[in-house]
DNA sequence: TTAATAGTTTAGAATAATTCTAAACAATAC
DNA sequence: GTATTGTTTAGAATTATTCTAAACTATTAA
């Protein structure tokens, strides 16, 4: 057997990233279990756990190439650290500010009515609804 | 004259903190002209420059005790810096992603439809509409 | 009014999240 | 093969923010 195929080499390959054992590590952990909102120091945690030596500037690095890529999507909300959620298509989210997770809302599930013209020579490019919750 | 009346100390003592020299210098630069998106750099920088010393740690602390207090609202978008409203009612918010920049929008404006309902035992807390825009 | 005590505030030092850059590595050309 | 060029990694640096011990203020007791 002479090329092995391996789906996250192939990922990385398409997006002009080289496939770099850190690289590759990082991908699978990613994208191997459905959508995920990632934070960069639980994901260096596991990598680290499941044996796999890799720097956490490293996981920042992937983590902002894949973003720059489109393989990614950056969420922010009022918690100090940064999520990357797998699912880059247009959708919205739940923030529960009790144990700082994320929740996907899709896309068609809220209507929007009357969002404003932005100002004259500017162009929208994102629109994101966060819904903060907290315990009852 | 002895019960010289300032505003900024009246604003102060409404939501019990003490009016000290630093918080009242604070308090007049954030709401001495009309509704702001503060940066607490930029802010420690304002007060610099007109002559008063007080720390950046300050500035911050007082920023929270502010919002705390809910005098101010903290706004999270995609920029490293945090932004603090002094519209404090339910309003939304163009994010201009060129000058990183907030432009009020009135909460009115946008109508929201099909919200759906948070998880069991969480109640919504706060619903945000991030509008980001950059050039055309 | 003054001294002791308790509570609050300030800001230098510490921390947490993230980015930068120089060394290590890989690909390509010769 | 070796030289050259470009890319990647991760330790060090930076930035935004928070923590905590010292300074200050208010309150109480004498």
């Amino acid at each position: 057997m002479k090329h092995k195929k391996n789906k996250y080499v192939d990922i990385l390959k398409e997006v002009n990233l080289r496939p770099t054992r850190q690289r590759v590590v990082l991908v699978s952990n990613i994208f191997n279990s459905g959508n995920r909102h990632l934070k960069a120091e639980k994901l260096h945690e596991e990598v680290l756990f499941s044996g796999e030596k890799v720097s956490l500037a490293t996981v920042y690095n992937t983590l902002n190439n894949l973003t720059n890529a489109g393989l990614l999507r950056q969420v922010k909300v009022n918690s100090n650290q940064n999520y990357f959620d797998t699912n880059t298509s247009a959708h919205h989210h739940f923030f529960d500010e009790v144990n700082h997770s994320l929740i996907d809302i899709p896309h068609d599930k809220i209507k929007l009515k009357g969002i404003p013209k932005p100002p004259i020579n500017k162009k929208i490019s994102d629109v994101e609804i966060i819904i903060s919750i907290k315990n009852k």
